[in-house]
DNA sequence: ACGATTTTGTTAACGCGTTCACAAACTCCT
DNA sequence: AGGAGTTTGTGAACGCGTTAACAAAATCGT
């Protein structure tokens, strides 16, 4: 598998790293978690036909979104399953793990805090924020609730990189601005607002009204469509 | 032969209605929201100009999307906000309220449960289920836990179209497999793996590790060209 | 050693979505 | 009424992502 070619690793050459398409970058970590079920099964290779039904893509897709990575595949055998897992980590960036605030700690940040998911998958929640001062202290997940104006402090203190907005609507660009001016630089937004942020941040929103949306607008579209067949059916 | 051919057509094709891409599916909810945001601060009229600005998108995207409906602005004039929305809203499906059904009620589903959000956007949390017999009959937010084998019958006595999936991933299929089963042909995953579903049913996932190990990849590059600039100075 | 078989990596075609640019349609002012 | 100004709706160009198809490279059997 790790025949002779290489790669010109740490030469500043033409970086083949440099243009991966952004939906590339979105089913990396889906075939992330397709190699570590395969490996957790004690599969050691697989082909791309395997991997993409494990994905749920075609394999055409994977191979090609495979190819931007690097040749990491041998052919007329497949994929060798822990070593694709490492280069696909290590180009997503996970070979560091990576701290995490979450500020908002009510519903949904408490669920969220609770989660033990996020650890194996390369981040750590490292500080939990709320504005409430009857929460100061609370212990969540062996994390202690911590005032607002502390933001800046533990952002430093905790090399945080990634922030976690589960505000209210109403305070999240306040959220959000505080947290770019501390030095957080990528933001998951949960609350329901559109939210501006400087050049070189990069906000990513997660809006679940927003999904059950599209889900009625297909909805009802299969129950119009019964109607126009029974309808040409008379 | 793109030029002037429009569709293959095929039989009927004489509904508006048929063609609007997926992409602009996906943005509808979020100009409704804009519009409801502009309705609520009193404002009657918007240009594309103003609404796009509002939803975070560029206005040759919006009108765009909009002239998938229909023409419902007004040349040199815009739209008026209380027309459009309501336009937007029928054809999303949301001149009706829809039933959801959440399954498993621990950390993710409870914050579910209990947001108050869904109400206000046409979607009414409507039954709880979960597996934990030390569970059965507690009450989360006015609805009782129900055991998941009478899945079938809370389904059909309210009309349940909508199922939310927030077990943990060993689970989720045979969960997914029921909910098909009991008939909900549209489902929200929140559970890390990919769901397996006939033809007709609408699967949308929300995968919080993926969107932050997306973010991770950017910032690794952020930090990495940091590092190159440094370099090159030398 | 070599042809048959498997499967990758990649090129080229295609289709979808975005953006540009402008005629058409409206309002307002004189 | 008519001209100036505004803003929509949309045709056309463009770019990105997906898919199909196949040559290249590996294994296997004889
Ligand atoms: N709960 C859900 O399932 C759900 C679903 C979809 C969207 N959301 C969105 O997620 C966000 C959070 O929802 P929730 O149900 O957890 O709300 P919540 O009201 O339960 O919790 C909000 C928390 O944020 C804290 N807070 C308020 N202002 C703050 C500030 N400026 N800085 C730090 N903390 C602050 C509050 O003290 C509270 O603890 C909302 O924007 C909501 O629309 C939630
Ligand atoms: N909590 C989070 O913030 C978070 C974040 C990302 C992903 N997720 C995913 O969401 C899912 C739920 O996470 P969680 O933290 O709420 O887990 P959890 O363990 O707190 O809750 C799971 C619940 O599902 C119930 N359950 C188990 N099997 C069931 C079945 N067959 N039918 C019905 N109910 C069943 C359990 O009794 C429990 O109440 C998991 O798949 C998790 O990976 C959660």
């Amino acid at each position: 598998m790790t025949s002779r070619s290489r790669k010109p690793v740490g030469s500043r050459e033409v970086r083949p790293d440099r243009g991966i398409p952004e939906a590339t970058i979105a089913r990396l970590p889906i075939y992330l978690r397709a190699l570590t079920g395969l490996a957790d099964r004690g599969v050691t290779s697989a082909s791309s036909e395997e991997l993409a039904g494990a994905a749920g893509v075609n394999s055409a897709k994977l191979r090609k979104d495979l190819s931007y990575l690097g040749t990491y595949g041998t052919r007329g055998v497949g994929y060798e399953v822990s070593y694709l897992r490492y280069q696909i980590a290590r180009e997503i960036g996970l070979t560091q793990d990576w701290n995490v605030v979450i500020v908002g700690i009510g519903n949904l940040g408490l669920a969220l805090a609770k989660y033990s998911g996020f650890a194996s998958r390369g981040f750590c929640v490292a500080a939990l924020i709320d504005t409430d001062p009857s929460r100061y202290g609370e212990k969540v997940a062996g994390l202690e609730i911590t005032p607002l104006d502390q933001l800046d402090r533990v952002v430093a203190e905790c090399s945080i990189s990634i922030g976690v907005i589960a505000t209210p609507a109403n305070n999240a660009q306040n959220v959000c601005d505080r947290l770019v001016a501390a030095g957080v630089s990528s933001i998951l937004n949960f609350a329901p607002i559109v939210l501006n942020v400087p050049e070189g941040v990069d906000v990513r929103k997660v809006d679940l009204s927003i999904e059950l949306q599209i889900l009625a607008y297909h909805e009802q579209r299969k129950a119009n469509s019964v109607v126009d067949l029974e309808a040409g059916a008379l």
